[in-house]
DNA sequence: TGTATCGGCGCG
DNA sequence: AAAGCGCGCCGATACA
């Protein structure tokens, strides 16, 4: 690429073991390309980067950043063709009949082995007909194409580029924290186990904690051989002791007396820890002291990550403990206080749930404003609200709410409206809802019909009620999803402005990117945590306060919004 | 023997 | 405590 017109995107393909790179100017005009073998591509995307810091635009960023992580790479900038593709094609921002809409092939979603994070670009021989969009340089930058064409005709360029720039920056991040893992105590772990569960038992035998519990449930049931895992059994079994309950979830049981309930509460979550992160987990998710979970961006609807494999947002908190930094090094533990309210506040425009909202605690904002009670009262009705409470306690409540901020309140009641009668909501920068189904629709339009059955009305209206909880929650949720994208992205462009620790310094088990620099670990919604040297962990944990002034700043300008965080800096990632 | 579904529970 | 939203994973069960 010349120097002297350093591109503004460079769009990369593959062409059989090669790579195509497309240089493309400001205006989109494609100025250069190249074909470049894929033994010299890594050194190549560097000489690039720090001579021109293109964006980088590619059909799907694992596929082509897992492999430059492991050669010691890092890009600032990327565009994910794949994910900017799902965003643009379903956005209410975007015209009707643009041809981003229409596009082939880039529904698909690829098969990325938990295993594998780079398996095309640098291992040929293996490279499958996995990858689900087109690599080839052409489609991508017809489909780059498109997506400009669609963003520019959008009723809002400015947010939907924000968000596409957003979960771009969420994809290189996902990638990075796979390939540094969070730093786990496998001892420690073990340890935790071992005290909550008993010794682990040769042969395949229950741990002896867990086999206590197992023998006082069956002795309360005054049943030696009762079946405690499986639900139809047990409930057979309490309904003999006269433990008349409908299920055998928890919440349920916790509200019988009897002297079985006590001994199954502590059997039921005993069980549950050894199988979901008991000794199993730890052989086969932790390796080297770290947890490598795969995080999948834009994996739920409303714009959240989800994860696939070792359960990365769902690690019970007791667990934490074993979330240990390097000897040298520290975690800089940080979550905001009661996100989705304060999104909810922002994009409503409400002043006086903001105002409600300044300072730390929220809820506390909202009694001191007179209009519940209690902390309590207002965060069961504040839930509620944006759930879509009708019954209970919250449902009782959340009138009371519509009084005091009725422009919050109107937002999520207009969002639940709009889904209940089929049509489409959006997040703050354009996310959009997806479309009801053809049998949520045909469901509809009979319940209208002469001939409709009450049990037709019914189940219309039911539904109905469940497509508007589902788009009034869909609208903070998902713009809280933004923000947290947001922070993430600033927060890791903070980090990587820091100078790099000695070699002597580094963290061996990181990865050759991270092993000499603070670098984000883990994410979970609105919490994250950054493993950093021991003498970076206080601007670390600065990088992460100025990152959430700033994301707020970026979705919701001056309005007086305020995202307070709860910063700690420590060896382990257990919550006080 | 393998696949789909359910109840239950962990996280936000 | 659940309630009202969004997930992933487990073991058991039903079914091909």
């Amino acid at each position: 690429m010349g120097a002297a017109d350093p591109p503004a995107w460079i769009v990369l393909g593959r062409s059989g073991d090669d790579v195509v790179a497309a240089g493309l100017d400001a205006t989109g005009r494609e100025t250069d390309r190249r074909r470049i073998a894929a033994s010299g591509f890594a050194e190549w995307i560097a000489g690039e980067e720090s001579s021109s810091s293109p964006r980088w635009v590619w059909n799907d960023t694992p596929q082509w950043y897992g492999g430059l992580l492991d050669h010691g790479v890092r890009v600032a900038r990327c565009h994910d063709l794949r994910l900017s593709h799902a965003i643009l094609r379903g956005s209410a921002l975007v015209q009707p009949d643009a041809a981003v809409r229409g596009s082939v092939g880039w529904d698909a979603v690829p098969y990325v082995e938990p295993d594998a994070l780079a398996p095309v670009l640098f291992d040929l021989e293996d490279s499958g007909p996995s990858a689900g969009t087109p690599s080839d340089v052409d489609s991508a930058l017809a489909e780059f194409a498109r997506q400009r064409l669609a963003i520019a005709d959008s009723s809002d360029p400015g947010r939907l580029r924000l968000l596409i720039a957003a979960e771009s920056a969420g994809a290189l991040i996902a990638v990075e924290m796979r390939a540094a893992g969070l730093p786990w105590d496998a001892a420690e772990h073990d340890r935790i186990l071992t005290e909550m569960l008993g010794g682990r038992r040769s042969g395949g035998g229950q741990p002896e904690l867990l086999a206590a519990a197992a023998a006082r449930v069956r002795a309360a049931l005054g049943d030696p051989a009762a079946s405690l895992d499986s639900q139809p059994k047990l409930l057979r079994a309490l309904h003999r002791v006269g433990v008349l309950v409908e299920s055998t979830s928890r919440w349920e049981l916790a509200e019988q007396r009897h002297p079985v309930i006590e001994p199954l509460l502590e059997y039921k979550k005993l069980s549950r820890l050894l199988s979901a992160n008991g000794w199993s987990w730890l052989d086969e998710w932790v390796q080297d002291g770290r947890f490598r979970p795969v995080f999948v961006p834009g994996g739920v609807v409303t714009g959240r990550w989800a994860s696939s494999g070792g359960g990365a947002l769902q690690l019970p908190r007791q667990l934490r403990e074993a979330v240990r930094a390097d000897p040298g090094w520290r975690l800089v533990v940080a979550d905001v206080a009661q996100l989705e309210p304060r999104v909810l506040a922002a994009m409503s425009g409400d002043h006086a749930l903001a105002g409600a909202a300044r300072g730390r605690d929220l809820y506390a904002g909202i009694v001191d404003s007179g209009a519940v009670a209690t902390r309590q009262e207002a965060k069961i009705a504040l839930l509620g609200a944006m759930y879509g409470a009708t019954t209970g306690e919250s449902g009782r409540l959340v009138p009371r709410l519509r009084r005091a901020y009725p422009r919050a309140m109107g937002l999520v009641d207009d969002a639940a409206r709009i889904g209940e009668d089929g049509g489409l909501v959006s997040t703050w920068l354009g996310r959009t809802s997806p479309p009801p189904s053809a049998e949520w629709s045909v469901a509809q339009s009979r319940a209208t019909e002469a001939e409709a059955s009450g049990a037709d009305e019914t189940r219309a209206r039911r539904w109905a009620r469940d497509r508007g909880r589902f788009t009034r929650n869909f609208v903070v949720q998902g713009t809280a999803a933004e923000w947290a994208l947001a922070w993430m992205a600033d927060l890791r462009a903070r980090l990587s402005a820091v100078e790099p620790v000695p070699a002597a310094r580094a963290a061996h088990r990181s990865g050759p990117v991270f092993e000499r620099r603070a670098h984000l670990a883990f994410f979970l919604h609105d919490e994250v945590i950054v493993h950093a040297p021991a003498e970076h962990a206080e601007s670390a944990a600065q990088a992460v306060t100025d990152a959430a002034a700033t994301a707020g700043r970026i979705l919701f300008g001056d309005f007086p919004i305020d995202f307070p965080l709860d910063v700690r800096v420590a060896g382990t990632a257990l919550k006080d």
